[in-house]
DNA sequence: AATGAATGAGACTTCATTCAT
DNA sequence: GATGAATGAAGTCTCATTCAT
């Protein structure tokens, strides 16, 4: 990923305004309906410095990307690390309540991250997804695997099909929670904050039944 | 909805020429960078004519909707009927692959699907997002409740929740499978035909031995 | 070359007066710096129909370029069939002079000329210049050629060779007056009328005495 | 043309490599097209600098016009010098394979050339063009001069008139050996060394005959 | 009822120039 | 003296929508 120089020598708090104010426009609109002047027009800054520090629009969602990944990967690499230990199933429930409570927390990345998976004209879109997708299939299969290592899951089972499932609950699950916390209209299910850890509970139960009879 | 007595009108093989071509500008570009102007050209029809038959953009978009919905729900009831009689597990494992089947043939639906669910700023989303999911969610709950019926499935079973796992899970599955055909460079995982099938029936184990402990 | 149909369908008194406008702004500034705004300033028409009417700024530019082109070339079709049955120098001085005459009525199509022959980021210039140089060289081998057929020239003259020459001294000579006429800042020569008339004359002289040595 | 002391204070390599990127990029595009970030890009010197050299684009452009012609003139000189004592229109056939050669060796002075003659919107640019067309009658005038002195052109020559055919046929002659060189694809006539030799002769000796016939 | 010419706001991008450091 | 961040005017182009014919 090209850093631009002149980005870089900013303050850091103004690269940090400057990222912040680009996630909000692209996660609220998506990538082509971005709009660059009302970028500026928020950030108080000149319509051309934008093209100074990221060369174009495209370059602008590169360093946006980065910008939002980084900071999933460092709030997931603490919950990894804090449940070291548990139970793999119990590690699987945490990661995804922390998951939920970063998406109610920080709701752009996850808006971010719905734009990215399901609109088909951002520059260099697949590799983006690539690199979502390996990182949640990654992370799932290491804990899955520590699991296997620990006893508690059979060593015959199929990491990646397992992964795979989990991973399509998890994320099915988030999405729907996260839906109904941000947009509550959407939801088809009303819930607070007791009820979806109740259901994500289930949800996992479900999971371990599934996966520990699979051998 | 308000039916436009204009278009109405029309041969009904120009009204489906019309929303044919609405639906693939739609489901290639999403709703705001679907140009009307490349539609019309495409169309070989005045731009005017689109005006007058559908008053706006907005509601071009809610035919081409309801357009759509009717196709993929026509589809699912025959698939329902063809398989009443056989186990519960069976039918949303061929669920599944009529879906995969119609997805293939038919992209089109599929983008539109995923631009309603993912692009935020199509007006009314809600009210269409509402309408695709419990239509999904009523599908299933349906079968379930078929099984319990039956005897095949635990009559204290949590069906809403059950319904929610199922679907997540189908749900993921089919986007998993369908981007990786439809645009095999996303694809984490190459599949053929076969493949997709032999992981149809693992996932629907999982489902089956998740279900069947739940009691 | 395209013909954009919106185009067309305008009122032919329109339609001149917009490549007259564009034909203005393309001599003047050349095609990079020629502005679309100022153009459509100047017409008081909307920025967005000359869009619609030829697609791109190349677009436009290709349709000036006919509209020029076909300006010269039926004025030279005139001066040569008026100058049928006289001595091939005579044509070819009477051409040089109607030639200059057109430059001085028209100093647009001059202009145009000259950034199409020395401007290099034209789109498509190439096949521009290629159909200009191809109709200033067929036009004088013809002329030599019926000199040739009335027995005025040796028929063993270098007919491409000649023609070369004529073209360079007739090109340069009217580069040079018209220049003169449209610059006079620029003119290393003062000159009126009668002078260039002279002047003419013995450049011709010249070449009659160059080409009937040459066998 | 104001000398910048700032500039003329930079080592004598750092001046040229400044300027010779200059040339580049001005003989490239044009004057109104180059664009000052992408010289300072590609000379890896900052921006600022480049008006504090040489107060604005304009200024840039003068010293870089000063550069290119003392090259052509430095080279001209020495052509002059090695042909005295030759016939006069060998000195003009070896003039122009000279000027050939050296537009083959160093295509930006020809460029940059093309550029003037042909671009309006360089400032000042009447002043580079009179120095230019002066420099190359004075030129040719001195040689036609010499040519009287020694016997071998008539005393009662128009050497103005002479200068200007001989020049035009010349620099005609130069242009499109050159264009076809560079950009081949737009040569109407296609040519290697001997044959652009060849023709040269041929049009010298053209002109040896108008001019000796005219008298 | 159908047409398609006209519109102008707004999109991204480039650029020469300034000036505080 | 050198730097390079900041600027904003101006560039080309797209688009949904209107309305006279």
């Amino acid at each position: 990923m090209p850093t631009s120089p002149t980005f870089n020598n900013l303050p850091i708090n103004k690269q940090e305004r400057i990222l912040d104010g680009a996630l909000s426009e692209f996660a609220e609109k998506g990538y082509a309906r971005a709009s660059l002047n009302s970028l500026v027009a928020q950030l108080g800054i000149a319509k051309g410095s934008i093209f100074q520090y990221f060369h174009d629009k495209a370059g602008l969602f590169s360093h946006v990307f980065d910008f939002a990944v980084n900071r999933v990967k460092n709030h997931l690499r603490v919950v990894r690390e804090e449940t070291r230990g548990r139970d793999v199933f119990s590690r699987i429930h945490m990661s995804l309540m922390a998951g939920l409570d970063m998406i109610v927390k920080n709701p752009l990345l996850f808006k971010l991250y719905l734009k990215i998976m399901f609109e088909s004209d951002i520059p260099f879109r697949a590799q983006y997804l690539k690199s979502i997708l390996m990182f949640g299939r990654d992370y799932l299969v290491d804990l899955l695997q520590e699991g296997v290592d620990s006893g508690e899951l059979n060593p015959e089972l199929d990491l990646e099909l397992a992964a795979f499932v989990v991973e399509a609950v998890l994320e099915r699950f988030l999405v729907a929670s996260a839906v109904e916390h941000l947009d509550p209209e959407l939801g088809i299910y009303a819930a607070d904050r007791a009820e979806v850890e109740l259901r994500s509970l289930q949800v996992v139960q479900i999971l371990r039944s599934g996966l520990i009879s699979q051998s």
